[in-house]
DNA sequence: CGAGAGATTGACTGCGGTCAAAAAGCGTGG
DNA sequence: CCACGCTTTTTGACCGCAGTCAATCTCTCG
């Protein structure tokens, strides 16, 4: 029998996105599966590491949404990513932590030892393709995120946002995010962001039901902002 | 004994960019020491694989530069990085490259086989270590690439860009890169590049020897410049 | 109902993009 | 060696998008 379990928390496809991709798991301790998911919960804005920290865990999003950042020295801040349920996040190259991750919304997120996930997946290859998975896709998507960071307009990097939280067909977005979390990761903002919300909502693009609760109107007209 | 085998062109320290870690070396097919390198040569501008293609190697550069970079929709193209001697590129999530690589000056790589690569670790955990570790250093180096794009003026940008290539001690740095690659790199245009370049001329902190050949002439201004 | 955080809107500015032209390299071949 | 043509780079003039500063509005929660 494999020593693999699929992660609690894991309901449904891993969601890279803009890029569906087939679920995933990450192991447990073996016989783990009657004990209680040892799930650690956190407030809205608590921090779950902090840049510096030594990298001991990698962690899976049970529920909420995480967002990893790092603290520029003017002051500024960088939103790496946001991670919902699913997404594994944490991997570092050093042994400490080169960006903080903190608590968007509420959630609970599992912590994996990375010397227990290492020794597991060195005797188990199903592991090991596994974790070599998850990197892949927190790759991935940092690409993904550099080039938007790159080579986007502000309307065209809302768009890409919001067809990326929307799913392929959701019509109703409901941002777990404030203003300012979306700025940071977009690299504008907060009144750019605002004025092209509303902006979009103008053209008949979006309806701002509330500052946090968007609906597509027109997602032929987002794609074609995506370019 | 291990199959480990220090990988031929990987002299001296991987550099991660601004970042210096410990040598890595990737492993060669055992009793492979007394053949020659199976390098693979490509002269500038060659295609060395395109987004699209089955992604069936990872590639080690021996000598030159090579871009891994992708084309837009609407004619633009972003430059995702530059990988030097002893850097390791052709990651993907998928079973097809996102991007394409091209050689920036004549080059060689020598190629992996993703699916041998990946026996071996299931065999040897040092192989896997290593792999992960390679892994680690691209998604490292994506990371800061993103922030670099989000959140830094056209001065700070190029500041950060000849440093990570001049090293910790340079003076001199030679760019292997044309203009357009370093905008594509760094999200501008040809003559913000130039502008700019021109301008930390004036201000003494760059001498510019030829178009390609940079000499710093003060770091602590650079330094600065980074934030 | 009031206080405070978050979001929106407006006026203005400035950085970097765009368009255009000149200058500087750099092979190639006479 | 020089002349020629092409590519790359530099420089200039102008413009527009997004940032900045500031005021107002809206929610939410006590």
């Amino acid at each position: 029998m494999s020593a693999s379990i699929a992660l609690r928390g894991d309901h449904g496809a891993a969601k890279l996105w803009g890029a569906p991709v087939p679920p995933l798991t990450l192991i447990g301790p073996a016989g783990e599966t009657t004990l209680p998911p040892p799930a650690l919960h956190f407030t809205q804005d608590a921090e779950i590491y902090a840049e510096g920290d030594e990298a001991v865990y990698l962690y899976k999003v049970v529920s909420g949404m995480v967002r990893t950042c790092k603290f520029q020295t003017d002051g500024r801040r960088h939103v790496d990513a946001f991670h919902g349920q699913g997404d594994v996040f944490g991997f570092e190259l050093g042994a400490e932590h080169a960006l903080s991750a903190e608590a968007v919304t509420e959630c609970a997120v599992i912590p994996y030892r990375r010397r227990v996930l290492e020794s597991k997946a060195a005797q188990d290859e199903t592991v090991a393709r596994q974790l070599y998975r998850y990197a892949m896709q927190s790759l991935e998507r940092t690409r993904q995120h550099a080039q938007l960071l790159g080579r986007a307009s502000a309307p065209q990097k809302l768009a890409v946002f919001l067809l990326d939280l929307a799913g392929p067909r959701g019509a109703a977005v409901d941002l777990a995010m404030t203003r300012h979390d979306i700025a940071d990761y977009l690299g504008l903002t907060i009144e750019t962001v605002s004025r092209t919300l509303s902006h979009l909502e103008r053209d008949g693009v979006l309806h701002l039901i509330t500052a946090r609760q968007i609906e597509i109107r027109d997602r032929a007209a987002l794609r074609t902002l995506c370019g």
